[in-house]
RNA sequence: GCGAAUGUAGCUCACUUGGUUAGAGCGCCGGGUUGUGGUUCCGGAGGUAGUGGGUUCAAUCCCCAUCAUUCGCCCCA
């Protein structure tokens, strides 16, 4: 038999304490960010049944990026590609009992066959935010403003990225009533909308004027109209004047009041999922090293009722991990993350017995205490120390048994602190009170 | 699912127009007389050249397949 591969499957990725670090700051400030809204945390199984992706994920992602298999009872089960679903599922079970509007946060994994690239693994984690039971404006705004707090809570600038904004009834007003467009001419036509920052302008009127047909020549000048539009102020009339901009409008105003800079309005902004009812928006990442999507949200109706209850609107949104890490990455925001061990306790000469007796005092203190009893030259051990990130070093020698008082040193500079163990103790009580 | 590029030590990469024991830097381990780091000096470990097959007297180098990674399409976190 040949030797086992030690690559992890295909798209997905190993954490090791350094990378595992990382993600854990991400989640960190995500739940942070969520909970000051007063989101509360929920999690979910990973499997479902795989009907519940079919009906409105959109083709794609529910019949070719689903991993699923037959269980041995028969059923068809789906490791889940996206938690939308699953929550609206859970809303519908508990619609009698649950508060309403409902804020729910998770951060979990999940799975989807696609083919990896940058930004773009098999298994990746995400964090969901939804607000069900709000139909206002206002639970709009809210999603965008959480979602710019996170980006200001990780450090970006405003510069950094834009928000993009559209609404789901003003394309399909857009398509229908101002275009002419009939069902199957408007899904191709959201598509190429969808596509338009990757294909050059020509391509983009040769393939509009494929999709109009005859009506080419009442379309495609409403459609440069629609192009230029950078604000609601250019659109045409006959779209100004519909209820759906006028939704728009409020959501803008209510953003602008909560301080939200870096957004736009973008009447091209489609997103694939097709549950999407209403407002719809993503963050992008405007430098031109990592010129791309890092997430969105929107409105999305008419999910929770699938499930066989009364419709309950709803408002979400869901930033990826990796995505998220290439973000700050580009923009040099990841900070130095120290390790969660507070104390590298190297013991010198014969003092083993005694520093092991003395990790477990502090340990039982509640400090986390790494215990080096390998006797190899100080230099060496000082070096793993800095090398794991652990903040301080203490010194443990015959010396320091028989006074009580240890050598403290402060890595990031090189301070050495003469301390008995209830200094040790209260030093560490106010490190941790800062960090709160 | 489609198109393209890449694959040599833990990492970043060289060399070989196909010809004896495949190199460097960083990292790792050990040492520079017995308790102080991100310097310096010395020594050491580590590679069946992604994997399998073919061409050849001979392949890491050429050809094919396969796997993986990266970029683009598609889609999206």
């Amino acid at each position: 038999m040949s030797a086992l591969s030690p690559q992890p499957y295909k798209g997905t990725r190993d954490y090791y304490p350094e990378e595992k670090r990382i993600q854990n700051y991400i989640f960190s400030v995500w739940k942070k960010v969520s909970e000051s809204f007063g989101y509360e945390d929920y999690g979910a199984p990973v499997l479902e049944p795989l009907d519940i992706y079919t009906a409105k994920s959109g083709q794609e992602l529910a019949t070719e990026q689903t991993y699923t298999f037959v269980d041995r009872g028969g059923r068809t089960v789906a490791i889940r590609p996206e938690m939308t679903p699953t929550v609206s599922r859970m809303v519908a079970a508990r619609r009698q009992e649950l508060s309403y509007p409902a804020r729910l946060y998770s951060i979990a994994n999940f799975m989807r066959y696609e083919r990896p690239q940058r930004g773009r693994e098999r298994e990746f984690w995400q964090l969901n935010v939804d607000i069900f039971g709000d139909d206002s404006v206002s639970a709009e705004a809210e999603i965008i403003i959480l979602a710019d707090g996170i980006m200001k809570a990780f450090g970006a600038n405003p510069e950094d990225y834009v928000i993009k904004i559209n609404n789901r009834k003003l394309i399909n007003f857009m398509m229908a009533q101002y275009l002419g467009l009939d069902a199957v001419q408007a899904q191709f036509m959201v598509k190429l909308f969808d596509r338009k920052g990757k294909i050059s302008h020509q391509d983009f009127i040769d393939q509009a004027t494929e999709i109009f047909g005859e009506q080419a020549e009442v379309g495609l000048p409403k459609i440069n109209q629609l192009l230029n539009a950078t604000s609601m102020a250019d659109l045409p009339e006959e779209i100004r004047d519909s209820s759906s901009v006028s939704e728009v409008q409020d959501l803008f105003t209510l953003l602008e009041r909560a301080d939200v800079k870096s957004l736009v309005f973008d009447i091209t902004l489609m997103r694939g999922l097709d549950y999407y009812t209403g407002m719809v928006f993503e963050v992008f990442d405007t430098n031109p090293e990592n010129n791309r999507s890092l997430f969105g949200g929107g409105r999305y109706d008419g999910l929770v009722s699938l499930f066989g209850s009364e419709s309950i609107s709803a408002v979400g949104m869901a930033p990826g991990g990796t995505t998220f890490e290439n973000f700050l990455d580009v923009h040099g925001l990841i900070p130095k993350l120290k390790s969660s061990t507070d104390i590298y306790m190297s013991s010198l000469g014969d003092t083993s017995r005694e520093a092991s007796k003395l990790a477990r005092e502090f340990r039982e203190k509640g400090m986390n205490v790494e215990l080096d009893l390998s006797g190899r030259k100080l230099d060496r051990q000082i070096k793993i120390a800095i090398k794991k990130n652990i903040p301080y070093i203490l010194f443990i020698g015959e010396e320091e048994i028989s006074s009580g008082v240890y050598t403290l040193r402060d890595i990031a500079n090189s301070n050495e602190y003469k301390l008995n163990f209830s200094d040790i103790i209260k030093l560490f009580t106010e490190i941790d009170k800062e960090k709160k």
